[in-house]
DNA sequence: AGTACTAGCGACATTAATGTTGCAAGTGTC
DNA sequence: GACACTTGCAACATTAATGTCGCTAGTACT
């Protein structure tokens, strides 16, 4: 009764990494509303036998390192194709917004993870944060960013507003609209204008 | 060698009681940046033996309760103080989002757990969120949030921008500094004035 | 002084998760 | 059809945290 994926099976390459695909998956969703979530659950999820984890990760610490330096990698990937750098600022923060809340409704557990073991990830995740600095200055400069603020202060509130905005996105999945009210409110605020 | 509080030494109520509270500040303290801390951690950095956690709470789960509980009633309180039923909607806000960064610097872990078991914690959360609810319906007849804005989402944003400040407390600790910076924020955003 | 109460200490039982290994089985490629 | 490859399954060993007990000892109230 073995199908494809099932008990043996000559697992090709493809498959392999497939495999491997379900189970950080799997691991993303399970651990996402249970963070201390057991390996057994994360493999029931991923509809695979626990030794198969283990077989593939050495460690529970192993596979959240795996999970995130992949997130990480798309977070990176989703923050260039919105061209901070070149687009004009608000355009692009609002490219980025939406890029970025798509990638992050899928592995928000394993993009909220601070201080990751892998040198690696902490290098993508500064590299990020430059970036966004970077077009924050640019967007000041343009005057589309009051010269009073604190620019670290709004950055963090923009990563704020970014991680409140993920936890609606299951009912919903509208980022685009989501980016735009993300946007709105980071530069408008919900008062009056004076 | 024995201290108050040391080997022996009858423990009256009150002593009892401090040993408590002792017990859940140091609690607060190492889940805050180990959530997984084991009982022997936070026995240590409340100078008592596990055992004697043990002893005043059956089980990690019940310590855990208790915290949330506690700091429910923190919050309760620190929002109640501000008046927000009576006050002028802004000052009420400002009042209000000082005395939750007072508290919740303090009690961050305990009142970030969603859903607790405890039915009671629950209540003063639901009552709380109301509240909240109603100052801000209270200060969008007022003029003062703009009438297109989503209260719900008005309300999360809020709620975000509190969370985010309370997490450089320890650094400056002034809290009143911060309140203003947060409910500007959520006024008027980052943005230039259109 | 006597008593009541509680904390520390050490030892133990229990439970649960983690990680390992050997074996059978199945599928695609050659 | 033989081979290579990987998975599921079951049975371990290991480790670590949790929770329990009995004992000792010290302090404060009476």
């Amino acid at each position: 009764m073995a199908v494809p994926g099932g008990p043996g099976g000559r697992a090709l390459r493809s498959d392999a990494e497939r495999t491997v695909r379900r189970i950080l998956e799997a691991a993303e969703r399970v651990l996402r509303d249970d963070p201390t979530a057991t390996m057994e659950r994360i493999a029931e999820a991923a509809g695979v036998a626990r030794t198969t984890i283990h077989r593939r990760f050495t460690s529970r610490e192993a596979l959240i390192d795996a999970m995130t330096l992949w997130a990480a990698q798309q977070f990176d990937a989703a923050v260039r194709a919105g061209r901070p750098d070149t687009l004009p600022p608000l355009v692009a923060l609002y490219q980025v917004t939406a890029n970025v809340l798509r990638v992050k409704s899928g592995w928000g557990f394993a993009m909220s993870r601070p201080g990751s073991a892998d040198p690696e990830v902490e290098r993508i995740h500064a590299r990020v944060l430059a970036e966004c600095d970077r077009l924050f200055l640019r967007a000041r400069d343009a005057g589309d960013i009051r010269a009073d603020v604190d620019l670290v202060w709004a950055r963090r509130v923009y990563y704020a507003l970014i991680h409140e905005a993920t936890r609606s996105i299951p009912a919903d999945g509208d980022t685009d609209a989501l980016a735009s009210r993300v946007v709105d409110t980071l530069l408008r605020g919900i008062g009056s204008a004076t």
